[in-house]
Formats: structure tokens, sequence, C-alpha cells
DNA sequence: TTGGAATGTCAACAACACTGACATATACTA
DNA sequence: TAGTATATGTCAGTGTTGTTGACATTCCAA
């Protein structure tokens, strides 16, 4: 093998890391992470109108602002409808603006408010000092087995967005 | 420093996996592969009148058989109203058991049935299968630090939830 | 110019979480 | 034994977030 590992390493001892038992505690593990990810901003939340689904959606028009519906919808995995009614609460509450589209006038860009910034700054905040306090503790090595792994666990299409969005970013 | 990294190598460029962006980038992984995660059990329970609740209850029953209710509750991290409207359904199909404690008779200890179980495999095979090969695609090191991060990331219950759960298991 | 595709909106409904109040059975304790 | 605490279950009401169905508007191509 060209990364040096012989094959019986690999098919042997190794393998115990594909175990049932291993793959059972990265499913709990990935369970109980993802509670203590979303707790913070949902905390948040919780004393305004608003849910994580608006966390999502005011996340995804920072990152990417002047984004079209359809695009989001892509994005979040949800039905217009379902997307739709977060995005007219989050309008008339003035946290976002929905321009129409000026050469497709059928489509509608989405911008934060100064307000809505805000809010995503607040909510951005408390998410990433969890993730900077957990990558901190666990070093870089670990971080990028981290991502390794969550990339892998994908569905093709997310692993395309994401790495769109990858891209934008840095 | 003991690990023999200089602190200057620490607090300069290692420190690179810190930043927002990188902080950000991990966020967005999370979201997406929770997605991916979630995929494929999701597809099973929706052709029956079970969702993502139902399989939790029925994962941890499974997991730990004969666990009482509170136990249950604590580890979900639901409400109890919430989690006996799952129970009460799963029990009326004949998925789940609930039998009266024998020495503190006010406990309800709960046992999959054999058409629990069934269901039980089914839905794990198809979690697992996604796991695995995730799993398999990122190696050995990254799974390691996949777990590691992760568990960093949990609150402080829930890594001794997860700890326990792990005994129990291997 | 007309019909289909794309886009976005409104309405109704289901799943699943929450709070609050209360009932029942059992266990513990003063 | 009387009173309190614990474990569980239930009813009613509410909120968020997902779904489908129906429909309006806009664009584009036959």
């Amino acid at each position: 093998m060209s990364d040096g590992r012989s094959t019986s390493a690999y098919s042997g001892e190794n393998l115990l890391f594909l175990t049932d038992e291993q793959l059972r505690q990265g499913i709990e593990a990935m369970f109980f992470a993802y509670r203590g990810f979303t707790a913070d901003p949902d905390r948040i939340l919780a004393d305004m109108a608003y849910g994580r689904a608006h966390h999502r959606a005011i996340h995804f028009i920072h990152r990417a602002p002047g984004t079209t519906v359809n695009n989001l919808l892509n994005i979040l995995g949800v039905t217009k409808q379902s997307l739709n009614r977060v995005l007219r609460t989050l309008v008339a509450q003035g946290l976002v603006i929905s321009k129409v589209g000026k050469v497709d006038k059928r489509e509608r860009h989405l911008f934060l408010t100064d307000e809505g910034s805000s809010l995503e700054q607040t909510l951005s905040d408390a998410q990433r000092a969890r993730m900077r306090s957990a990558f901190r503790d666990a070093g870089p090595e670990a971080v990028a087995g981290f991502r390794t792994v969550l990339e892998a666990m994908m569905d093709t299409e997310m692993q395309r967005a994401y790495a769109r969005l990858k891209e934008t970013g840095a």
C-alpha cells in the first residue's frame, strides 16, 4: 500500500475501530454531542420568539448575503413552505430584508439588517465558544480527524454544499 | 511543555485551527453531518407510524435493558410527558414491555420485545452502515480525533452518561 | 401568445418538544 | 402510623418546525 501500512495490519488488528461496538459508541457520541452543539444558541433563542430554524436561516444568510430563497432551501434541506414561515417572521421583525431580483424578478435575495447581524453575532459567539473550547481541548490533529469523519458522513449533495461554503469563507 | 511542543508553536502558527473561520467550518460540518447521520433511520421510520423520538427510545432501551423510565428520561433529555407519549405507543404496539420493579414497585423497567428488537436491528443496521463507511473512509486516527472532539463538545452530565454507556457496552 | 417551469406565498395538519396541574402507588422518615 | 418525598402516568394547552396541497406571479420557449 502506498501509505506504508501493510495490508495485514489493515485487515487485522487495526480494523477494531470498525467493530459494531465502536460504531455504536460513535453513534451515541454524535447524539450527545449534537445536544451540546445546539444547547447554547437554543438557550438564547428560548427567551425570544425564535427557534433553531431561525438560527439556521440567519446563519446561512449571514454566510451568503444575497442568497435566493431557493438556494437557502437546498442548503437547509427543508421545504420552501417551512422556510417561508421562518423567513416571514424574520422579515416582519426587521431582522432580514427580502429584495426582488433584478435579472429574475421571481427570485428574492435575502440580507440581514443590522439587527439581524447583531443577533447572528450573539448566536455565533455562543456556539463558537463551545466549539473553540472543544477544539482547544482536543488539539489540532483531533480536529482534523473530526472534520474528516463528519465530511464522510454527509450525503454527497451536502458534501458539495459544504465544499462551496468552505471556498467562499476562507 | 511536557509534550515537547514549544509554547511559541502553540500560541503561534498551530493556533490557526482555532480561528473563527475554522470554527465556523466545524459548526457547518456538524450541521450537515448530523443530517446524514439521521437520514437513513428517518427514511425507514417515515413509512411507519414512528419518528425519531421512537428511534431514540428504542435505541437506549436496547442498550440498557431494564432501564427505568427516569433513567431514560435523563439520557434522552426530554420531559416525562414527551417520553411518555412515545412509550405509550411503543407499549401499545407491542415493541416495548414495561415491568413493575421488584425491589421498588414504583419503578417501571423497560424491555424490548422480539418485535421491538427487530425494529431496533433494522434501524441500527442502517445507521451503522453509514457510520462504518465514514469511519473506513476516514481511517482510525481520524476516528479517534472525531470522538475526542465530540466528547469535548458534550455537556458534562452527558459526558458522564456517555462514559457509563461505554463501560456497559465493551 | 400560450403553456410549462421556476419561484414564492398562504392555509391546514402532524410530530414532538414544552409547561402546568393533578392522580396514584410506593417508599421513607419523624 | 402520619406525613412527606419519589416514581410514574395522564390530561390539557401551547409553540416550533416539519409536511402537503393549492395557488399566484414571473420567466422562457415552442
